[in-house]
RNA sequence: GCCCGAGUGGCGGAAUCGGCAGACGCACAGGACUUAAAAUCCUGGGAGAGUCACAUCUCGUGCCAGUUCAAGUCUGGCCUCGGGCACCA
């Protein structure tokens, strides 16, 4: 054995042994109960950043301390390998997308092991593999045969840079997620997945996740959306047609003072063709449509519309009101028709001033008059109605309901309940994707591939640069095709799904990797799901983590799994910030994982990572910190190496016999208050930073102990370094296998029983009590544990700082509790 | 605007059920070892007053109130920062 530790040759020493023995290799073990640690995996962008090595820091934690607590556990990892990089990369580099992908796995792959994690390989999945895409297309086929899969023409994102579509959670304010580029609308023919079908049952089911952080339960939430309201039917005066509109607010139906359409709704071409609106109202829409989306959709753009001509007719008083078209009004959301009540909405009463609409009040505070003169603003509280005919007097909520009853009476309205939440768009007019499996044929239609067809397999000898069209059109060996129903000609599809498609279901094929019948086996599901720990950013609260729980919930009423949620628990990690601001390329404030590692190892790696910070915080890197965990490592290393020349060179400073010396009993004590601290830090907390900190704390007491006492006790100490090696096992697993081995132990360090604390060694026979005087700490006492509250009172009051402090002054009060501290009161 | 989260030494952070604020680490200072340096080991440390040095006292967890014998922790109101949503009718 070495003085130092050379992490460089013992961490390679291991990794090779762990792969050659497959100690990480797992199978289902029905007898045994199972724990499925996942963590979110990477695209290969080529290299590990700092996020992943956080990342998979702390899964790797919770994988072996959950095997030392002996669950069967399930670690897999896998790569989230198809999407645009690959193909910019392959314009900028002159490489085919599937070899620079292929390369990059190969090098994380190297990086992964260099850190030492517990990942069975044999399971590992890369999803623009044919393996892997052969189900997400086989997957495809069952959301559309279950009709929750559907082509539809709409106006959709558009990202001119990427030259692809968006779908709407892809889009972050107004611009591309990915690159930033305005996005645009266009009106495309595109595949959906009926996401909205399970709207209600994703916000439902959010209170069966308790082990979710509130703040991505709450992102989800107001990403679903959710309003209860009316639709309420407004009739063109001179055609009769119907215009229902959708409000929250019906107890404000009699403020009613113009309708607002959005210029896509179909009525307005209706209302002004032939007339002298005609010109101005469609040069208007004209004019809305070029908005880009950001200026469609920001609160701050000048609220504009235009007169149409037309009236509608108000169901509720018959009142004959103006319709007018206007570029704030969503088409898409509710029924692309609002009604304007400019004395209680603070935007329509903007508009109502820039255009002169009248404002009718018609809710007021409850004790409190409205003057309609001198108010200069909307009231958007509830509050009394009044202005509302047989309505008068009620209260908002009462009105509500009231109108909504009366308006259905009258079939002139029904309560209804409106999403934000819009269907998921999944097909992208790019190359490095999972094909969509269908067939279009002039005369049957629309044909799903047969199952036994697939994969429908990607080309890979393509000129894929951006087109605004699939790539996928200009090879005709893939374009051309005969019809699985008639045999006669026919045209493959040629987008391909969205990347999170693949990402919504990777964690069924983990239990079941090898799988060439099926996507996976539901008894192998069934036994491994669900996902008992679940980590990974927070910037996938909405996007990944929703469509991830719409697959789960879809593929459970296919018969497919049998759970509704997929992730049992979630942990956001907090991002690895340098200088303040998150690593990135362009702010030039990258630490690279690989030079960490090469420098000191992975074990300090991870330890530092998880010492820095509680795992949900942003973690601020530290070169400094990294040496001192660095220095932390070496120091356990000196530790045991001291002990065994010790052992074999100068076997008089031990002796062997019980625990009895204060020093012994004390260590004891040490060692096994660490063991009850770490495992809850682990187990309840995920507090890695304070599990490290106790053991620092231990291998100070080692020093001491060693330093300080002049016969060592052997089989204590024995003891607490093999305890300590166990602790440490999920932190520096390098380390603690080589020290284990040094010390000549049997097995291997990871596949010990994680230890047990004894309750009777944290005893103590001594117990030091602060004595306070109004709350200030004026003394100590060292008392035995055993002693009475009574006689401790006695002791308390009569020390000399207390008699000195308390002369003269009258005692009110003595607060005792037991254990801690005596709070006298005195005035 | 609405909804979350966070503010503690020079720094990262700890205080888990209302009970000694600042564990552990970084940086710093001093000492030991060394020809020397590095490495290592040991010691110190919130701020201020006070003392030759102790002792001792005061203040101190973003700000202002409150509850309590006792508040970083609970309540109310604010401030700042971070995140999410936002023309959603």
């Amino acid at each position: 054995m070495q003085e130092r530790y050379n992490f460089k040759d013992i961490e390679k020493k291991w990794q090779e042994r762990w792969e050659r023995d497959a100690v990480y290799r797992v199978e289902e073990e029905p007898q045994k109960e199972k724990y499925y640690c996942l963590e979110m995996f990477p695209y290969p962008s080529g290299n590990l950043h700092m996020g992943h090595v956080r990342n998979y820091s702390i899964g790797d934690v919770v994988a072996r301390f959950k095997k030392m607590r002996g669950y069967n556990v399930l670690h897999p990892m896998g790569w989230d390998s198809f999407g645009l990089p690959a193909e910019n990369a392959a314009i900028k580099h002159h490489i085919a997308p599937m070899t620079w992908t292929l390369d990059n796995i190969r090098n994380m792959r190297e990086q992964l092991k260099a850190m030492g994690l517990s990942y069975d390989w044999q399971r590992e999945v890369t999803t623009s593999l044919p393996d892997y895409y052969k189900w997400t297309q086989w997957l495809f086929l069952q959301f559309y045969k279950h009709n929750l899969a559907y082509k539809k023409k709409a106006h959709v994102n558009w990202c001119p840079s990427c030259a692809t579509v968006l779908a709407n959670e892809q889009v972050v304010d107004g611009g591309c997620e990915r690159c930033e580029t305005p996005v645009e609308k266009k009106a495309l023919e595109q595949w959906y997945f009926r996401i909205t079908a399970y709207a209600q049952e994703l916000l439902d089911s959010l209170v069966d996740l308790p082990g979710w952080p509130e703040k991505v339960k709450t992102m989800q939430e107001n990403w679903i959306g959710r309003s209860e309201g009316v639709e309420i039917i407004f009739t063109v005066e001179k055609t009769g047609e119907k215009i229902p509109i959708y409000t929250t607010r019906p107890d404000t139906v009699f403020g009613v003072t113009y309708i607002v359409l959005a210029a896509e709704h179909p009525m307005v071409n209706k209302l002004i063709d032939g007339t002298s609106y005609e010109k101005p109202v469609k040069e208007f829409v004209k004019k809305v449509q070029q908005l880009t989306e950001i200026a469609r959709t920001s609160a701050e753009t000048e609220k504009e519309g235009i007169f149409t001509g037309a009236y509608a007719i108000n169901p509720i008083n018959q009142e004959r009101i103006p319709i007018w078209v206007t570029n704030y009004v969503l088409y898409e959301y509710g029924t692309g028709a609002v009604m304007g009540v400019p004395a209680h909405d603070e935007r329509d009463y903007m508009f109502a001033q820039k255009y002169e609409l009248p404002i009718r009040f018609v809710i007021r505070p409850a004790e409190q008059e409205i003057d309609p003169e001198e108010k200069q603003e909307a009231y958007v509280d509830d509050g009394i109605m009044f202005n509302s005919g047989s309505f008068n007097g009620l209260t908002s909520a009462e009105g509500r309901h009231k109108i909504a009853e009366y308006l259905e009476e009258m079939g002139a309205g029904k309560v209804m309940v409106n999403y934000r939440l819009r269907d998921w768009l999944i097909s992208r007019q790019r190359y490095w994707g999972a094909p969509i499996p269908i067939i279009y044929c002039e005369k049957c239609g629309v044909v799903s591939v047969p199952e036994q067809d697939l994969p429908v397999i990607l080309p890979l000898d393509v000129e894929f640069r951006p087109t605004g069209e699939s790539p996928l059109n200009n090879i005709p060996e893939f374009l051309h095709t005969s019809c699985p129903e008639c045999g006669g000609p026919a045209t493959r599809e040629t987008d391909t799904m969205d990347t999170f498609v693949c990402s919504s279901w990777y964690f069924l094929r983990y239990a079941d990797a090898q799988n060439t019948e099926e996507a996976f086996s539901r008894e192998k599901v069934d036994y491994w799901m669900n996902v008992d720990q679940y980590i990974g950013g927070v910037e996938h609260a909405i996007l990944h983590l929703m469509y991830a729980r719409f697959f789960t919930k879809a593929l459970a009423d296919f018969g497919l799994v049998g759970v509704r949620e997929p992730f049992q628990n979630l942990l956001t990690q907090g991002m690895v910030l340098k200088d303040g601001f998150k690593m990135s390329k362009s702010k030039g404030n990258v630490v690279s994982p690989e030079e960490i590692i090469n420098k000191y190892g992975a074990d300090t790696a991870r330890l530092f990572i998880l010492f820095a910070a509680p795992p949900e915080r942003d973690l601020e890197w530290s070169d400094r910190g990294v040496e001192g965990s660095y220095r932390f490592i070496q120091r356990v290393w000196r530790l045991i190496y001291h002990y065994l020349q010790d052992l074999s060179e100068a076997k008089d400073k031990f002796v062997n016999n019980g625990v009895n010396s204060s020093a012994d009993k004390d260590l004891r004590r040490l060692l096994h208050g660490t063991i009850k601290r770490v495992t809850e830090d682990i187990e309840l907390r995920f507090n890695f930073n304070t599990a490290i900190s106790a053991i620092m704390e231990l291998v100070n007491g080692l020093y001491h102990y060693r330093s300080e006492v002049e016969k060592q006790n052997a089989q204590l100490l024995q003891e607490t370094i093999e305890k300590l090696l166990i602790l440490l096992a999920p932190f520096t697993p390098h380390l603690s296998a080589e020290l284990w081995e040094a010390v000549g132990l049997k097995d291997s360090v990871h596949s010990q029983d994680w230890p047990a604390y004894d309750e009777a060694a944290l005893k103590t026979e001594e117990v030091e009590i602060v004595i306070q005087i109004n709350g200030k700490v004026r003394d100590r006492l060292v008392i035995p544990v055993e002693l009475g509250r009574e006689e401790l009172e006695k002791q308390a009051l009569s020390t000399e700082k207390v008699q000195a402090a308390i002369s003269g002054k009258e005692v009110r009060k003595v607060i005792t509790v037991p254990g801690k501290l005596v709070n006298i009161v005195v005035k």
